[in-house]
DNA sequence: TACACTTTTAAAGAATTTCTCAAAACGATG
DNA sequence: CATCGTTTTGAGAAATTCTTTAAAAGTGTA
């Protein structure tokens, strides 16, 4: 796991970079906002510790930047207690805030605590029952598919198709796993039912069915919907 | 937004809900921990937030039960202002950790920033079944290959083959043990298909292929992807 | 039954991959 | 440094896998 540490306090950051490599993290350093945006490019850290008062660009804008674009957790570093300068830190888009003078292995647990969140424990399904690529939506729920928002009309056996596919967004399925998954039976004849149907759901949801842009052919393996 | 509020003190727990009721959120509420257990399995709560010290269960008892099944946000809440309580807090699988006693509105911004990132910042793609040599990844899930985040197409052979090799990074493998894992048959000819594949997959992942970082060549025995 | 629609079958045409063959380059060894 | 066996390379034929079309068979409904 990789972690950029920024304040323009240089002995700050390394004593913070001691503490996250005995606990094993890789640790990239950053002085001040706008080497830190330039750093989350280069070296896509995995969690970001960020002080709020720095020259050129404070932690503050570059949290606005950041989460313009990413959606890694962030933590602010400052040395206001005052409760008005966490809610604001907090409503920027940071995911906790740690007052200075702190102790370092308090940092390290809530380090610890935002990464088990970002990578073990997940995420609310915000609508569940609907999945989603891109442009494309299918709604289990209601039985509906969309493209760009506009009404597609899938046949039962197209829609539970698309449906395994999107489920599994990425997920490459074999022509015979699609059709025992759909058909609860053995496969007979698959390879060429499969490839109708899949035609026919490229006819309806593709922009151009010569290039897919969704249901993309794996070859010698099988179909996915691609994870856009 | 379904809030549980637990904690022993029936004042906290009115005050908190007030709080959060100004700000649109929906309050359940529980005295403690078993009550808290008991609340979220019928009114599935978006977040929770739990005091430690509490009889029947405390807090840590309840989060590590929580935790077995769910992954919802949970703040916990505590009179103990030592580090080493907020450690075992966060460390048992709190999200955040609120020291006693507390600014409301400090207390609502930290839920509103543990919702944030539960239900719209979401949360890493962790990917089982992916094999990782330095730049080079491939992901037997999705059937994809990368190079320093750039996309390879693979053919399935070369994939197969490729795939072979990084499941087992490090060992070598002779051109037989090569054909036999890949094709199930017996080798014939082994030699030219396998040292054309190797050509044809070090063409496409390598960034100079007369000089391979990752597929290597052991004279003599056969192929290895280097662990890097 | 007639109609509209969906699903399956069959098969030709495209596209892509795999394999073959032969020659060149390379590493180890005396 | 000459030789031998191993590895690398290039190009094209053969085989396999997809795509597409069209028609037949099946299904439900008025």
């Amino acid at each position: 796991m990789k972690i950029l540490i920024c304040d323009d306090d240089r002995e700050i950051v390394d004593a913070i970079e001691i503490y996250l490599k005995s606990s094993g993290y890789e640790a990239v350093k950053a002085y001040n906002g706008i080497e830190a945006v330039e750093a989350i490019e280069n070296e896509e850290p995995h969690l970001i510790i960020m002080d709020i008062m720095m020259p050129k660009m404070d932690g503050i804008a570059a949290t606005l930047t950041i989460r313009e674009k990413q959606n890694i957790p962030i933590i602010m570093l400052s040395a206001k207690s005052e409760d008005t300068d966490k809610i604001l830190g907090l409503q920027t888009g940071a995911d906790d805030y740690v007052t200075k003078p702190f102790n370092p292995l308090e940092l390290l647990a809530r380090v610890k605590a935002q990464l088990r969140r970002y990578t073990e424990l997940g995420s609310a399904e915000i609508n569940p029952g609907a999945y989603q690529s891109g442009g494309l939506v299918v709604d289990d729920t209601c039985k509906t598919v969309t493209v760009d928002g506009n009404d597609v009309k899938l046949t039962p056996m197209q829609y539970k198709i698309l449906l395994l596919l999107i489920k599994n967004k990425g997920k490459v399925f074999s022509i015979n796993e699609i059709y025992e998954s759909v058909w609860n039976e053995d496969s007979y004849n698959a390879e060429n039912i499969i490839a109708v149907h899949i035609r026919n759901i490229r006819e309806k949801i593709e922009i151009n069915p010569k290039e897919p842009k969704y249901l993309k052919v794996v070859w010698g393996i099988g179909y996915k919907i691609e994870n856009i």
